[in-house]
RNA sequence: CGGGGUGUAGCGUAGCCCGGUUAUCGCGCCACGUUUGGGACGUGGAGGCCGCAGGUUCGAAUCCUGCCACCCCGACCA
């Protein structure tokens, strides 16, 4: 293995591939399309899991567990939905294996145990639940119903990527239950807002917050509101949805409840997630040809203190000062961690905590016990300065603050350069390929006109961004009167 | 599922066309020594059913047949 890591400009897709794998985050499994998170990648998801899950308490849901499989009869109740999510399930039809006649020590599926009914491994989780649900709801004051549950899914994805794409993900979906549609819809949008703070205040990624077209819209749902963000690639990656469900999946599962009125009425329902995905749009909105960049609320190590010693006594006099730091950091609730391990060099380390996005590190030589300093270097800028010890504690906390906010600044900077108004195809079709980005545009509100733009361009609609300006033009395609432009780009 | 390609040590590879000593090289790994302010160096060492099965041959990593796996380009997608 080189140790130098392809860069973005070369080869954007194997940049990211490579940087997966030697910044130790996760590798390919020997299940085709499904990774392994190896314990630093899942480090960075235990953090992500922390906030949201603290969010999502703090907004009054409760996190529950539902089974893996989800019978056919129950998996095909919501037409729409079983329809969008048909052509990727794996299916369990067996439950028991057996010693192959025909090949000595080899297994086979024994025949004889063929399943009654099918059970579909769940894609999503809708089904199960409202055919719970329904057990759990009579009347209106069972409401709202506020579930969520953290699990793994599975959907047989043709072509697989580490994070952005895999077979078998982790997420968490939110499945609520509402008396009024005006209680569900507020669900909905008040969700993909947590996300969308969540993803910009912790990741430090800044995202569009909008509404899918019908085409794009979750299988089921009356309304899909998402959260689009832009790669350094200039292609833009959904990084979370939330569902207005309507009364589509209570009335597939019979979901009643009596209201006020004392009269049996449908619930309303939303459903929303965030998956493993987002570290794909972590690593590609931050990184760059040294490897992962990590914004400090996110970073398994905040800090890391390397050593610099040629003697057994200048070991001992570091290890005195650097246990000093991290005391007084821990104290401020900062992740730090004392990279003394024998076995490598400095400029290993270095290497190595750069590889893997520490946002500072902390060096301590002869040099510095003489003059009661240390050496400062801060991952995203790659810049040095040298402090003394007695402002170390302030610096460390000032700097840390910095990097989250200017890794913010700086995505957005870019974000927002790469969004371009266009009036006509032609420019469209220039925006698109010499720039990438978001490309903002009128369209005629067809599906018909979107599917043909999507077929001549690889462009989707990513969404009609929420209180969108509204302003009178002509399609982009067809020249038929629009009221407002929509954000198109190329997509992951 | 259509089109193209690749399987040789933990990883990346040479050798294959044109069969012939002990399968090449780099990284990584192990031991010892010297080193340590940006991925150290030297010496020595370990590690291989050459994807699997069969065939041709005195002899197969190399030729033939079948199978399997993976990768890339499409269609599908959080």
């Amino acid at each position: 293995m080189s140790k130098k890591l392809t860069s973005r400009s070369t080869d954007y897709s194997k940049w990211y591939n490579e940087l997966v794998v030697k910044a130790d985050l996760a590798e390919n499994s020997a299940v085709r399309g499904c990774m392994v998170i190896k314990p630093y990648g899942y480090a960075i998801w235990e953090k992500m899991q922390a906030e949201l899950d603290k969010k999502f308490k703090e907004t009054g849901h409760q996190n529950a567990y539902f089974p893996l499989f989800v019978p056919k009869s129950l998996f095909e109740a919501e037409e729409k939905n079983a329809e969008g999510f048909a052509k990727e399930c794996a299916v369990v039809t067996h439950y028991r294996l057996q010693n192959d006649p025909n090949k000595p020590g080899k297994l086979r599926v024994d025949p004889e145990a063929k399943l009654e009914e099918e059970l579909v491994v769940r894609p999503t989780s809708e089904a199960i639940i409202w055919n719970t649900f329904k057990g759990w709801v009579q009347s209106y004051r069972d409401l709202p119903l506020l579930i969520n549950q953290w699990a793994n899914v599975v959907r047989w994805e043709m072509r697989t990527r580490l994070f952005l794409r895999t077979a078998e993900f982790l997420w968490q979906e939110g499945h609520t239950a509402h008396a009024t549609k005006a209680e569900a819809l507020t669900e909905a949008k008040l969700m993909n807002n947590i996300y969308a703070n969540f993803v910009q205040d912790f990741m430090a990624i800044p995202v569009i917050e909008g509404v899918k077209t019908e085409s794009e819209r979750f299988a089921g749902a009356d309304e899909t509101y998402c959260i689009e963000a832009l790669m350094q690639d200039g292609k833009a990656l959904q990084a979370g949805t939330s569902h207005f469900l309507g009364q589509n999946f209570a009335e597939a599962f019979d979901v009643k409840f009596a209201n006020k009125e004392g009269k049996q009425d449908y619930v309303w329902a939303t459903s929303w997630g965030v998956s493993t995905r987002l570290m794909g749009a972590l690593i590609m909105t931050h990184s760059d040809d040294y490897g992962l960049v990590l914004p400090p609320s996110l970073a398994p190590n905040q800090v890391v203190i390397v050593p610099i010693y040629k003697s057994e006594e200048d070991l001992e006099q570091i290890t005195e000062v650097a246990n000093t730091i991290l005391i007084d950091l821990r104290k401020k609730n900062r992740t730090v961690k004392f990279d003394n391990r024998t076995t490598h060099r400095p400029g290993a380390k270095f290497a190595q905590h750069e590889l893997q996005g520490v946002p500072l590190r902390i060096a301590i030589g002869p040099k510095d016990l003489a003059n009661q300093t240390v050496e400062i270097a801060r991952r995203d800028t790659l810049t040095k300065e040298t402090v003394h010890l007695n402002d170390l504690i302030n610096r460390v906390e000032a700097l840390l603050e910095d990097i989250q906010q200017s890794l913010y600044n700086k995505a957005l900077t870019y974000r927002d350069s790469h969004i371009t108004e266009v009036d006509t195809f032609e420019a469209f079709k220039t925006a698109l390929n010499d720039k990438g980005g978001f490309v903002s545009a009128h369209w005629d509100g067809t599906t018909e006109t979107e599917d043909k733009i999507k077929e001549l361009t690889k462009a989707t609609i990513r969404c009609i961004p929420l209180e969108n300006k509204q302003e009178t033009g002509n399609c982009i395609l067809t020249g038929k009167p629009s009221k407002e432009r929509v954000l198109f780009a190329k997509a992951y």
